[in-house]
DNA sequence: GTGTCTCTACGGAAGACCGG
DNA sequence: CCGGTCTTCCGTAGAGACAC
């Protein structure tokens, strides 16, 4: 949500405008209160109010991240999303494997990429009566979108290969060089190996850039990248 | 206009997990 | 066990927004 970060939440939490995630959904009812704050005035939070409805509607991916499951991070909470495509659908199987015996444990341990101690993790959330109760009430607040797969473009060149960005783009922010990379088909990897295919430099690259070229991956610098991506600009001259 | 604050966008690295 | 990844944390810098 735009405009607020961790201050914000903290002190909101500690004057107890909040008390859980979902009050923040609720915050509307207290916008006079919230003006009235130091530092705060009219506009301040009505944009506030507005950045917070901007976020109702959240992909299941994103929602699962910002749940704060340990070691669900970005990545996994996508394996996540992919495999049970729906809040509903995910959090009836948690709540089915908090059965040992249960075939959801087992399909969650199926899931390529999590294994006992994650699968632990996650189960352990669902455990949580509080867990639970913050999931029913942020319900009530927000509409988790069904996971979407990405339309594959199984022809690009980029399509099954494994690349790194590392340094700053022009042309575009990392997150969107990624999500386009995802959307040729490319797994973007936070960190360069021997598996790794392609490395794009950009400015000021760090050890990365040193250790593609330890390793002997291809690095393309952002010219290159756009070319591969389709999205060469004309060239000048 | 000024000053403060937050957010965003990076890099780097440690530690831990997963799968083979 | 080990290579490959990912999460998590820390640090930096700059831009932008807004109260005053």
């Amino acid at each position: 949500i735009e405009g607020l970060g961790e201050k914000h939440i903290s002190a909101f939490w500690q004057d107890g405008l909040i008390r859980q995630p979902g009050d923040i959904f609720r915050l509307k009812t207290r916008l006079d209160d919230i003006a009235e704050r130091e530092g705060w005035g009219e506009i301040s939070a009505t944009k506030l109010i507005a950045a917070i409805d901007e976020r109702r509607r959240i992909p299941l991916d994103r929602f699962i991240n910002a749940l704060g499951i340990p070691q669900v991070g970005q990545a996994t909470a996508r394996l996540l999303a992919r495999h049970y495509r729906s809040l509903a659908h995910w959090r009836g199987e948690m709540e089915a494997a908090q059965d040992p015996e249960s075939p959801a444990r087992a399909h969650l341990l199926d899931v390529h990429g999590i294994g006992a101690d994650m699968a632990a993790d996650i189960i352990g959330f669902f455990a949580e009566p509080h867990n639970r109760a913050v999931l029913d009430d942020l319900a009530r607040e927000v509409t988790v979108l069904d996971y979407e797969a990405p339309a594959q473009a199984s022809q690009s060149p980029l399509a099954g290969k494994t690349i790194v960005f590392t340094g700053g783009l022009e042309a575009m922010s990392r997150s969107e060089a990624k999500a386009r990379a995802e959307a040729l088909g490319a797994n973007v990897a936070s960190s360069v190996s021997a598996k790794t295919d392609y490395v794009v430099i950009g400015a000021d690259a760090g050890s990365k850039a040193a250790k593609a070229a330890a390793l002997g991956v291809t690095t393309l610098d952002e010219a290159a990248w756009l070319e591969l991506a389709g999205l060469a600009p004309a060239e000048a001259g």
